[in-house]
Parts: structure tokens; C-alpha cells; sequence
DNA sequence: TCCATTATTCAATAACTCTTGATATATTGA
DNA sequence: TCAATATATCAAGAGTTATTGAATAATGGA
């Protein structure tokens, strides 16, 4: 993943709608959702819905299959994998502070940042 | 850190001038490096230095601090770790996959997503 | 074929971001 | 105090992004 993709990346989760959406398909899993679920999910309309969902496309984040009259939605773990590898590793040179913030608990509840 | 400074964090990286500047005080370390030589370093004239750097700031990835005539700006990378934990914690639920992309080759090179 | 469902596209508008060049502020040394 | 250095702020303009409501397209069932 090149510098330019990465930005692509980062602009797609730099908003609260999209945000929300990677975080209901990640729960949703390998087996994706639906648009209008997803829409449900994060209270975004009809049109906003597709704007959305196609930004995140567009960055690679998320694929799309027909599955009769719906359109299922999925994670891709890959993209989202290079895109925190690329913070970490070739931006962050794998500083270990911020390697640590990558194990659970670490930055949770009242101690956190 | 919440929802909101996540976004702001990751709205300041996903700029292509923004991004170079955190690398390059990534590599600048803990002794940071000067307004002046950040601009000359990633290619940006005055104005527009101080309008990203402040961008940075602003979301909390960078401080910055008065020494004589320079300002002096380095990472947070409490900060900076933070971010990039919500995104595979909070968001990607501490994904197997997610994860192993942070460690060092994961995604590098010919194999790299 | 007709209708309902599901989702996308389009046009208009509002809001925000980035760049530029000019100006202003803070600090230091002569 | 004056000039030089280092940086920040301001105003205008171009470009980009997000929202809304209406219209369009694709699919499946009566």
C-alpha cells in the first residue's frame, strides 16, 4: 500500500457515518450486510447511504456483491490490515508505544488518552 | 480517546503534506525539529507550514513548544497510539488479522496489499 | 406485466479545506 | 532602537465534500 492509497484510506474513516459503518461490518463479519441494514445501523438515509458505502469502496476498505435485490457489504481486513501497518510501521518506523496501543486494554476506560 | 478525536486525529493524517510531516518528526525523535525545517523537509513555504502543523497540533498528534525564535514540534505518540489502538481495537475488535499487519514485514514490499 | 423492494445516481446547495501572498508578532543581536 | 530571523495570522479564491430530495435502475413475486 503506497502513500497515496493510505491517504485515501485515512479520508474514507475520517468521518463519523463511514467510521460507524466499518465498525457494524466488522461486527457483521464474512458474512457482510446488507446496504439498508447498514443504513439502519448508523441512521444514514437512502442516497447518503450510497454515498457513503461507495466512498469506502472507492478506498478499498470494504467490497460490494449483488446477492439478488440487495447489496452485501464486507470488511476487507487486508485493506484495513495495510492501512494501520502502514501508520505503524512505515510512518511510526514500529515506534513501540505506539506498538503497544495495538494489544487490548491498553488504551481502554479511565486511563486511556 | 473518543469517537470524535479519532476522526479529527485521522482527518489530520489524511492529508499528503500532514503525513510527511508526522514521519519526518517520527525520525526527528524525542529532541523534535523546528517549524522551518519541517517545511523544508516535506516542501511547504511558511503559511501553509504553519497551517498544517497547526492542524496536527489541533488534533493532538503533535505539541509544540517556544525555544528562543524556533518552535519546536515533535510527536505525541501517546496520541498517535491511540489512534491507531481505537482502529484496531475499538473498531476492528482486535481483528487476528488487523493485527498482524502492525507487526515489522507484515506488509512490505512484492506481498504487501 | 405490474408492483413492491432495494439500492444508486443526479442536481442543487451548503459547508469545509487548501493554497497564496501580504501582513503581523516574537525573539535576538548589532 | 533597528534590522534580521523565525513563525503565525489574515483574507480571498479555488476546489472538495456532505446533505437533501427527486428521479432512475435492477430484481423478484403476484
Amino acid at each position: 500500500m503506497d502513500e497515496s492509497q493510505v491517504i485515501g484510506a485515512l479520508s474514507a474513516l475520517s468521518q463519523e457515518t463511514r467510521l460507524r459503518m466499518l465498525r457494524y461490518l466488522v461486527k457483521a463479519g464474512p458474512a457482510g450486510a446488507p446496504a439498508g441494514e447498514i443504513g439502519e445501523a448508523v441512521g444514514s438515509s437512502s442516497s447518503r447511504n450510497s454515498f457513503h458505502l461507495n466512498a469506502l469502496a472507492q478506498a478499498g476498505l470494504i467490497t460490494s456483491q449483488r446477492q439478488s435485490r440487495r447489496i452485501i457489504y464486507r470488511v476487507d481486513f487486508a485493506k484495513v490490515g495495510a492501512m494501520v501497518g502502514y501508520l505503524v510501521q512505515d510512518c511510526c518506523g514500529g515506534n513501540a508505544q505506539v506498538l503497544a496501543c495495538c494489544q487490548p486494554g491498553c488504551c481502554d476506560g479511565e486511563g486511556g488518552v
